[in-house]
DNA sequence: ACCTGAACACCGTTCAAGT
DNA sequence: ACCTGAACACCGTTCAAGT
């Protein structure tokens, strides 16, 4: 929009691999990703579409390229000061709320982020490490280390799906779903209608902490560790 | 393909909602959503495209129709005979397995059952009731009921994930993950280099029972009970 | 009531051409 | 080397028409 460009000036190029990949970003963050195509793209940048082309293979390695960005932002505290010393569950806890907060930041992408993080892997890699040295620190065995590793993972990516789509409708608008249960039948789920008549709006929204909390319980039964926190 | 349709015949409808439902779940089923178009939908059916918009109000609508139909097939194992019975955790175990099942059954359609889940929400609500009704069983307060169903949901839906789509790069292929790890500069991620260097091809394979028993494990500690199981 | 067909406003991508 | 433009093979959906 507005931008215009006059034909390359010598030396300098006006499309660069990180600019449309900026473009992208800032295209869904803002639109979404339905809003993403290349003819968009290339249309937000003042530019032919297929000149595009030129600098990504196509629009697989667009979205790829975004999966890269938006993992590079992810910074886990590094331990900062006597970081490195910390209880093992406060380290996983880093990681986890780091992990989370970044799917947060880009509520348009997580889905993408979450099933197509191999692109993104060497970004990851870093913060998959204080993930792993954490768990190391609590003293399981490598075997235990990848489970452990991959139920923390499995847990936030299922979080972060959550808290843009309120999967298995069982949150967020919980109250629909007690409006629903009432067009049922007649007792059709007791438990399920008592449990959710006594509760207040606070007790229905999400908390990421009591299923982190439950699951460092959980581990902490495996290393033999008190209950953490 | 194949079928040939005459004009309708007199009182037989030669297309319903559930006829066009059953051929996209067969199309998705047998090649992946990107093969799901109103077009090639309507072509299988040997039918004009826009027939289909007398049935449906749209593709949204197919995929709505897709996401409860799916659902209507989950069948959380009513704990038969003395089930009603069983330990809490078994319980809640049997409602994970059964949802995670499900997720397998129809792996090109996963990120859709997870993410539009709403849609399901009549279908899913007795899966519900059986996941509420074992966490009331294990003596929780409404609020923690809640809680409890949210991780286990989000877990489940993370696994459900990672098994198509391996998120954060960290499984599946993690022999790549370790090649690409020794492309980087030095002892850059010592700690994930060490432990995955150490596992067997089968130490590196998903483990879902690991990470429900973790999981039952800290809420264990919540209820008072014994590590379960 | 149900199906058709043409048309509209989009897609991603290939290929030949411009500078 | 980098950008353009026309073209191809697709989309979802609207609208007017057929039976």
């Amino acid at each position: 929009m507005g931008r215009r460009l006059g034909r390359p000036k010598a030396g300098q190029e006006l499309l660069t691999r990180e600019s449309i990949l900026g473009a992208a970003l800032r295209l869904v963050d803002e639109q979404g990703m339905a809003a993403l195509s290349m003819r968009r793209l290339a249309a937000e940048l003042g530019v032919d579409p297929m000149a595009l082309y030129h600098h990504l293979p196509g629009k697989a390695a667009v979205i790829a390229g975004l999966v890269e960005l938006v993992f590079a932002e992810l910074r886990v505290p590094p331990a900062g000061g006597a970081g490195e010393d910390r209880p093992w569950p406060e380290r996983v806890r880093a990681f986890a709320r780091a992990y989370r907060d970044l799917a947060r930041a880009h509520p348009h992408f997580v889905l993408h982020l979450v099933t197509h993080a191999e692109a993104g892997a060497a970004a990851a890699l870093e913060a998959s490490e204080a993930l792993y040295a954490a768990l190391a620190v609590a003293g399981l065995p490598p075997r235990l280390i990848v489970r452990a590793a991959d139920l923390v993972v499995d847990y936030v990516n299922g979080v972060a799906l959550a808290e843009v789509a309120r999967p298995l409708g069982e949150r967020g608008d919980r109250r629909e779903l007690l409006a629903l249960l009432r067009e049922q039948p007649d007792a059709h789920a007791p438990t399920l209608r008592r449990v959710l008549d006594d509760l207040t709006e606070d007790d229905l929204r999400l908390d990421f902490e009591f299923g982190l909390d439950t699951l460092l319980a959980g581990l902490a039964t495996i290393t033999g560790d008190g209950a953490p926190a």
